[in-house]
DNA sequence: GTTGGAATGTCAACAAGGCTGACATAAGCT
DNA sequence: AGCTTATGTCAGCCTTGTTGACATTCCAAC
């Protein structure tokens, strides 16, 4: 259980941030913090009797405007069943626009409405308000630091979509 | 949608970090990372029928040995309902150990039979392998930086049970 | 031109895991 | 004795994930 951690690899370099006790509490700190990042987003959508799945994809349609159906299913990594379903009530409650696109008219390109913006917004106000208290709280280098792990515990195909969003890629 | 970032408050402390921009980064880097974050385990668990769920209540039985259901729905912010459909399950696989509490005979305190510990070793050793690698390929500074923000980024009450469990209460 | 495959949508069925509400039981407290 | 607390359980509902099957539309290759 309590791992070796091979004693050879110690060269001066201190490795007591990699024990067993700490890689606990950063598990710990994970799940309570997700718990922070969810809970005002929640709260909001809980009244408009809509889900986290909604949110997701509104945040990234309005993240990358005429995305594809089939570029944001491999975003959120669920089935198009189910994202078709969550799609739909928003096309229907008219927060989303699903245009036929041009070149391939297979595919539909996907955009807010103003309305689907208003929510956005409203949405990505509530969770950027915790995350500019946590930032503030911590420091920028600490934020730095945050993100740098954050970024290693990404699965590499999701990194790659993370980074391409982050550089301004569409 | 801008903040207007109160320009009073710079007060030659650079703010870049808490721009609209950087915070949203930090919230697609959450959400990227959170599914990396329990990527394994969810392998582990849907090859024996468990959900997150049950890893979550083995998670915090393992963490804190004899806890009552009352503690571990305040840990797990869940309905009893909800968590007792967990519980039962485990119980009746023999993962979990209900015993009537001494003192006050209405508590059930919660462990862990060796079968329960097996197959948290192996979950917590997946989920570890994975914060173990984004720790070191970002160093202790990062990782220290990294549990300043998602302190910050708890809501309250999960905060003081963070800590408390950090620091070795029960 | 026809055919194969890709992108999308839709229907049906199902499961996990949240929720609420109602109720039972046992035990502790006043 | 009576109220409260801790727990368990039943029933039913919702969201959001899944698989499988099938239709449509359109591009592209042959």
């Amino acid at each position: 259980m309590a791992e070796p951690r091979s004693a050879a690899s110690y060269s001066g370099e201190s490795l007591l941030y990699l024990t067993d006790e700490q890689l606990r509490q950063g598990i710990e700190a994970m799940f309570f913090a997700y718990r922070g990042f969810t809970a005002d987003p929640d709260r909001i959508l809980s009244d408009l009797s809509y889900g986290r799945a909604h949110h997701r994809a509104i945040h990234f349609i309005n993240r990358a405007p005429g995305t594809t159906v089939n570029n944001l299913l491999a975003i959120l990594g669920v089935t198009k069943q189910s994202l078709n379903r969550v799609l739909r009530t928003l096309i229907e409650d008219g927060l989303v626009e699903s245009r036929v696109g041009q070149s391939d008219k297979r595919e539909r390109h996907l955009f807010l409405t103003e309305q689907g913006a208003a929510l956005e917004a409203r949405l990505s106000d509530a969770q950027r308000a915790r995350m500019r208290a946590a930032f503030r709280a911590a420091g920028p280098e600490a934020v730095a630091g945050f993100r740098q792990v954050l970024e290693a515990m990404m699965e590499a195909d999701l990194r790659r979509t993370y980074v391409r969003l982050r550089d301004g890629g569409q």
